[in-house]
DNA sequence: CACCCGCACAACCAAAAGGTTTCATATAAG
DNA sequence: CTTATATGAAACCTTTTGGTTGTGCGGGTG
């Protein structure tokens, strides 16, 4: 089952759950030990954190480590670039990325313009998909 | 009512109407016209952006108008920045992908990797902050 | 004035989310 | 072998979410 990555990180729970994996992995019961609820919800939250890839397990024994795939964040990261120059003190790039909303093949003829980061997400995000 | 920004931009229909409200603004129809669903449906989409600061709207005579206040954006991006190391120049846990992200042939490993997102998004980010 | 138009609000509904308790199972330890 | 531990899965419950339809109100317009 694929889960959105926006709904994954929309509970604070899972985003705890994120921030302490994050460091380094930890089995079921020492994630479960940091909230006040019960394991099998903490469980829960993990299954779905599993499920749109941001952790993975790692089985070992009768344990399991949940091991952090931040890298699956980048389609948030993405997303709100988008709009980042509406609290950066605007820059060049903000035509650069206005440029590349229109149409996908922005992308192309942006790239060797190589005006930053706007251009270099929209590559980095045809990359990533799958 | 304070809303959570990451629930506020959970749903698909919510992030679909910031899209729309950020290049200008509309009135409640106008956006209400890019979906299917009710117009009181997106009515309800767009009350909870206002309510976590997404959105702001402007009466003008019998109409209203939805204006982008992306700034609120800044909360979600910093969070999400937190982590960005972890697909910049730092591991993922993805043993065996770690040791092919340093250096030069870390873009070229990282390629063949079905990685390549995460050099090219080093590369924005580089530009980006300074 | 009479009449659309844009919109909010209330009532209602099904499904999903988030939680609990209980039970089952595999592995480690004694 | 027996017991303790780590965890998953099922059943169940309540609240939230995302949607609908119907009603009403104020603001423009013929």
């Amino acid at each position: 089952m694929r889960r959105d990555t926006f709904k994954a990180i929309a509970d604070p729970t899972r985003r705890k759950i994120l921030g302490i994996v994050a460091r380094r992995s930890f089995n079921i019961n020492a994630v479960a030990d940091n909230f006040t609820i019960s394991r099998t919800a903490v469980c829960k939250h993990i299954k779905i954190l599993t499920e749109c890839g941001l952790i993975t397990i790692r089985q070992q024994g009768r344990e399991r480590y949940c091991e952090a795939r931040m890298k699956e964040l980048c389609e948030v990261w993405d997303w709100v670039s988008q709009y980042s120059s509406f609290w950066n003190n605007r820059l060049d790039r903000q035509d650069g990325y206005l440029a590349s909303m229109h149409g996908e093949k922005a992308s192309k003829t942006a790239k060797k313009k190589t005006s930053g980061h706007a251009v270099a997400v929209t590559t980095a995000r045809k990359k990533f998909r799958k």
